[in-house]
DNA sequence: GCGACAG
DNA sequence: ATCTTGTCGC
């Protein structure tokens, strides 16, 4: 896919926030179609040992119309790029550190995925921009955020049961949900990227969950990139 | 000033 | 994120 720039990403951590305060009101919030079949999947690893980031993107085809879990989830394309960071790692600035390497992965691919699965935070940010956001505007395609722990907010606990969730709150704001994706298993924590609305966001995440605690696109994407520094860091 | 803090 | 062994539950 065809992926325009839209500004630098080694930045100061003052000016990157500054960015992310201007990025943030250009988020848009909307219902997400109802059944999105091509979703990709997004995630980076890295090595402290070389010093690289291992960005992954898999593109899945999501079954139709199935009643249950475990769903098909089909791997259509993948594709890894490494690189060295650019940024350290600073709590709500991830994106600048991911970003680059993901996007040339995206890039690098022949479909255009209807919507994207993101490993971290979209709304639920301090700022309202996640790494979920972040790429969403970037691309201008609908993109949601599913994180394994919290950045902000609050919630209660969900009832233990798969597809169970509470809103989680931030200064007052409704900014995502802890949803359970298996019984008696661990919440993700999903929220809006951009081009979708939390309701939409939800049914995406557990359609695409099959039998593991995160959806399928973003568990190959994670796989892929562990596979991809193992093999870096064993040929020495 | 102190603590919290996606990946 | 990575580092790193054992341990718990199905
Ligand atoms: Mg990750």
């Amino acid at each position: 896919m065809r992926i325009a720039p839209l500004h630098a990403w080694a930045l100061p951590a003052a000016e990157a926030v500054e960015l992310q305060r201007a990025l943030a009101a250009k988020v848009r919030e909307r219902p997400l179609r109802r059944a999105p079949r091509l979703v990709a999947g997004i995630d980076c690893g890295y090595s402290r040992r070389e010093d690289r980031l291992y960005a992954a993107v898999v593109l899945c085809r999501l079954p139709g119309r199935t009643p249950h879990s475990p769903v098909e989830v089909e791997t259509v394309e993948e594709r890894v790029v490494t690189a060295r960071p650019r940024m350290p790692y600073i709590p709500g600035l991830l994106s600048f550190r991911e970003l680059p390497p993901v996007l040339e992965c995206l890039e690098r691919l022949e479909h255009a995925p209807e919507a994207v699965l993101v490993d971290g935070q979209g709304r639920a940010h301090p700022r309202r921009l996640g790494i979920a956001s972040h790429l969403g505007l970037i691309l201008g395609i609908p993109t949601v955020g599913c994180a394994k722990s919290l950045l902000v907010g609050v919630h209660a606990v969900p009832g233990r049961r798969r597809g169970s969730r509470r809103a989680l709150l931030h200064r007052g704001e409704t900014v995502g949900c802890a949803l359970r994706t298996r019984d008696g298993v661990a919440p993700v924590y999903v929220s809006v990227g951009h081009l979708a609305d939390l309701a939409g966001a939800v049914r995406l995440v557990l359609a695409a969950t099959a039998g593991f605690r995160l959806p399928e696109p973003a568990r190959r994407a994670h796989h892929l990139a562990t596979m991809a520094r193992l093999k870096d860091e064993g040929g020495q």
